[in-house]
DNA sequence: TCTAGCTATGCAACTCGTTGCACTGCACCT
DNA sequence: AGGTGCAGTGCAACGAGTTGCATAGCTAGA
């Protein structure tokens, strides 16, 4: 549905191979809407067929070839469509929840070692949010334009890992009493 | 891949027809672990065929006979396993994020009115956790168990909504003084 | 009376996303 | 000399999830 859509924003911003893309994907658009480099592969030969981007053969030295794609007029007026026409409301499926809900059937330990283990890998991608923002937008108040926008998704990540955090620590607490 | 799981859980607390599961998941474990009446008529069928639930037909009337399955104890030893075991993360995957990245490409206005929107409705859900918080935890210092369990996934969904909301403030604010 | 909605299950076809693998050549480490 | 990792594209198979439809009788409202 949209992974379209997202290809065609990172596109706009920069021309690129799928193999670029799909690193891009993995340090910053992809943190919104993952996709892995198979996917984007395939769909950007059916948006190259539909005319929604081109594409240019570079050939290199000591690397294989690659293909450079960049978006089209059809693909801008596209991106401009899906711009103006509603969103599904994301979706969550988190399987933590459902384990901690599950907690008294298993092994409650064991869940509370999870909960602390969740803690640390978003605790983690907290930091990484927080670098980005540090090294690309130490003056938010100046923004505007493309890198508002960009810095204003950031602050959505920044602020859904942190109150997954609160959670996690409110989780972890609330277990740990009712174990001793 | 946990689907089986969310579906041994709910079914643990109470045995039920593949209708009325679809149902609960639309009110409760749902909100963490969405799934259709066909996943969930297709799953049950194929735990059942794996041993993990049993299912008595149940003849009714004036309405259709219902199949009401309930988990034996090769489906509790097969949750107490999963429970045991690390989760994957929980992905995001949010195409408004998406928008609002991509927002100077298009109709800036029309994005902003996107981002209200969801924000009405994220609103909305807020309610319902909020209303079943009322209801069914009036008072969480007291809580142990399933019940507690239950209690923390919802306060996992209040924070994620609490924190949602902001973020969207947070977007029109930036998004309107950015307009005029 | 006609339409709509609830209860109840299910098939078929489809899209979306993941995983494993293949091929090429270079660079770097041990 | 051998393993690992990067750059680059891609196929094939699978699994997960969605959508549309079918069937059937009951109930409640316009």
């Amino acid at each position: 549905m949209a992974l379209e859509h997202a290809i065609l924003v990172s596109l706009t911003e920069r021309a690129g191979s799928g193999y670029e893309l799909a690193h891009r994907f993995d340090r910053s658009i992809g943190f919104f809407w993952p996709a892995t480099h198979q996917q984007i592969y395939r769909v950007l030969r059916r948006m190259d067929e539909a005319g929604w981007v081109t594409h240019t053969e570079v050939a290199q030295e000591g690397r294989p070839d690659k293909k450079v794609y960049q978006v089209s007029a059809t693909g801008r007026d596209e991106l401009a469509r899906w711009l103006a026409e509603p969103v599904d409301p994301a979706v969550l499926r988190d399987g933590l929840a459902v384990k901690i809900r599950g907690a008294s059937l298993g092994d409650t330990a064991a869940v509370l070692r999870e909960v602390v283990r969740h803690r640390g890998e978003h605790a983690a991608l907290l930091e990484v949010y927080r670098g980005i923002q540090r090294r690309d937008f130490p003056k938010p108040a100046k923004l505007s334009g493309r890198e508002l926008h960009q810095y204003l998704v950031l602050r959505g990540g920044i602020r859904a890992e942190e109150s997954f955090l609160a959670w996690c620590d409110e989780v972890i607490e609330a277990l740990r009493s009712e174990q001793s």
